[in-house]
DNA sequence: AGCACGCCGACT
DNA sequence: GTCGGCGTGCTC
């Protein structure tokens, strides 16, 4: 008899990780078995053979798969384990496909053979030395800072042939596969072997992909979101993420990984080279990659590219630059009506949905409120009513104040729908679409990719989504209604988002070499994440943001850890939160500093009420062994955050 | 943590 | 006589 330490995917005990169980067969680690706990069969990965222990042992119920996984696959769990403080159960749920044990699915076509299709790419001097430092260097990980027009992806696809010509697999990152459709098309275009996993996967269809790479060990090219990284490649030799800043790439739910962190221990558990690319590197990481030994390598645009935008910076607070509209600028209307007349494409963009932000009664100062989140309801003019963009809570509008009876309701505050009907007033012949939230299933970026890129939309209206990766040949406008809209958030990346948002906007016109231009509306036009996120200067805005996040204690010179209390009632938040504050503050070193409890930014959700904790240390280990202090009822953590909000 | 088992109250 | 409330004990 064998005995192996099998680690369950469901959580056993909160306190333990792994038990022990005997195989008359020799088993590898990664092995991937069914085995009986208590009444119940489970899923296990095989995690180490051990010597036979002093308690009884069942045997394995069962083996899985033919082929176990990976071991550095396995190495990154546990390693996501300690350092994000997550069960190691719910660790490894993110190796498995969903509905594993289903029966077997009908086995697709077999291996297709590695295709080169290569053609060669001719680099200027700068791509060179890029892909020298990146194929030379000591360190596994690089942030390679390239702007728009760079020529990033020629450097991703060199680096990926030369891993595939190793004999090695590659791993692509990108946001969102629906906003990189020509990187999609660009690796598609130079290689056979390529798989492509996205969220819209049916749970078959993604069962046969992480079959076909478990089982096929063929070098392969696998292009997704930051779950592609969980895949069980065997041979891996490079990762890239694309657009590294983007928040997708830190997971939401628990549990709660950066995918960079994640790729960079993975690419030293198989000893590949991690690629970590963006325009906008995020303050954390380009720091974090300035105090290695590997300093960021720079992608600058070459001569050659096109002529920059011409921008022009609105003062929203000097009314005889709005004269034709109150939150259209003269210069904007100007701009979008050369657009349209010369057949050529512009983009608003604006961060907030709906058509207004508050509905009030002028007479007698009534405001529309959700009643279980205490926040205002936003006014969808389309469909007449007001909603709650927390709980999702809709009522019709009033016709009249529910409070005093007088029928003097206004709306105030622009969203993204009033700036859609009145363009719609003001251009009647032009083609317009919106994306935002509330945009219908078949009619998201993707399913009108094809009209946005061959032009057939004149003007594109949108929240964040539209100012990511789009890439439009036709388009010559791009206008922003309120830069400065998310510079008010009380949070400490409020600038840094506004700064990569308007570096990504002018983006979006700034590889081209037709002249273009940017309007932008602010209320704030000196802010330095404004002048520097138009400007494109990334340096001098991470300097200064470097010395405020230095000055005002937060990362990357400190680490972070969140404490939510959720309560059905305000008064047991608040006296819980207090609670453990005040337990923390006797447990924890003096080095620690505890901030609150403070009611969260959204307070009140859905009839519960939410206070928080902020743990703010040096080492990180202090805020990790904080963690078994919090409650497992009523209370969620969250470590290294990047917002507060 | 999660889920069986178990021991008492309000229903057809 | 049965359904179902959630108290406590166990999981290699």
């Amino acid at each position: 008899m064998r005995y192996y330490e099998v680690a369950p995917t469901q959580i056993i005990r909160k306190d333990s990780r792994s038990f022990t169980y005997a195989s008359k067969t020799e088993l590898e680690v990664g092995k991937i078995v069914l085995v009986e706990v208590g009444k119940k069969r489970i899923i296990g990965i095989i995690l180490s053979e051990v010597s036979k222990p002093q308690y009884e042992t069942k045997e394995i119920t069962q083996e899985i798969e033919q082929t176990e996984l990976p071991s550095p696959l396995i190495e990154l769990c546990l390693w996501i384990s300690t350092y994000y403080g997550t069960h190691l159960s719910l660790v490894l749920q993110l190796l498995l496909p969903r509905g594993l044990q289903k029966k077997r699915r009908e086995v697709k076509e077999g291996i297709t053979a590695p295709i080169r299709k290569r053609t060669n790419i001719v680099f200027n001097k700068y791509q060179s030395s890029a892909l020298k430092t990146i194929e030379s260097g000591e360190r596994g990980t690089f942030l390679l800072h390239g702007v728009t027009g760079s020529g990033k992806t020629a450097v991703y696809i060199e680096l990926a042939q030369r891993t595939i010509d190793r004999g090695k697999s590659v791993i692509v990152l990108v946001p969102e596969i629906a906003l990189t459709p020509q990187m999609v098309d660009e690796f598609t275009a130079h290689f056979a072997n390529i798989f492509l996993t996205h969220s819209h996967q049916s749970e078959a269809k993604r069962h046969l992909v992480w079959k076909e790479v478990l089982d096929n060990k063929m070098p392969k090219v696998i292009i997704g979101p930051r779950s592609a990284l969980f895949l069980p490649v065997a041979n891996l030799g490079l990762v890239i993420i694309d657009e590294a800043h983007e928040p997708s790439f830190k997971q939401e739910q628990s549990p709660r990984y950066s995918a960079l962190r994640a790729a960079s221990i993975l690419g030293k558990e198989h000893d590949a080279k991690v690629v970590l690319g963006s325009a906008t590197p995020s303050i954390v990481d380009y720091y974090l990659a300035s105090q290695t030994h590997q300093p960021p390598v720079l992608l600058p645009v070459t001569a050659r590219m096109s002529s920059p935008p011409q921008i022009q910076l609105i003062d929203m607070t000097k009314k005889d630059s709005f004269t034709k509209h109150r939150f259209l600028s003269d210069a904007l209307l100007e701009n979008l009506e050369q657009a349209l007349a010369s057949n050529h494409q512009a983009l608003i963009f604006h961060n907030r949905r709906g058509s207004a932000s508050t509905t009030l009664c002028e007479q007698c100062g009534w405001h529309s409120t959700c009643q279980r989140c205490f926040i205002p309801l936003t006014l969808h003019g389309d469909r007449f009513e007001l909603l709650c963009h927390i709980c999702g809570y809709k009522e019709k509008v009033p016709t009249s104040c529910p409070s005093c009876g007088n029928s003097s309701i206004i709306h105030k505050g622009i969203g993204t729908k009033i700036i859609e009907s009145e363009i719609t007033k003001l251009f009647p012949r032009a083609k317009i679409a919106r994306f935002d939230g509330d945009t219908s299933a078949d009619s998201t970026l993707d399913a009108r990719y094809s009209e946005l890129y061959q032009g057939s939309i004149d003007i594109i209206i949108g929240t964040q989504v539209v100012a990511k990766g789009l890439d439009l040949p036709k388009l010559r406008t791009v206008g922003i209604i309120q830069a400065d809209a998310g510079l008010s958030l009380p949070d400490f990346s409020a600038s840094e988002r506004t700064f990569q948002l308007l570096a990504q906007a002018v983006g979006r016109v700034g590889r081209s070499e037709e002249k273009t231009s940017v309007i932008v509306q602010s209320f704030q036009p000196t802010n330095v994440a404004i002048t520097y996120g138009l400007s494109g200067n990334y340096t001098a805005f991470y300097e200064q943001e470097l010395q405020n996040r230095k000055k005002a204690h937060f990362p990357p010179f400190i680490f972070l850890l969140r404490l939510t209390c959720i309560y059905k009632s305000e008064a047991s938040a608040i006296k819980n939160a207090q609670k453990l504050a005040n337990h923390l503050k006797h447990v924890l070193p003096n080095s620690v500093e505890i901030l609150g409890p403070t009611p969260a930014f959204y307070e009140r959700q859905r009839d519960t009420y939410r206070w928080q904790l902020v743990l703010k240390s040096k080492k990180r280990s202090d805020l990790l062994s904080a963690l078994q202090y919090i409650p497992t009822d009523h209370w969620q953590f969250e470590l290294d955050p990047t917002s507060l909000l």
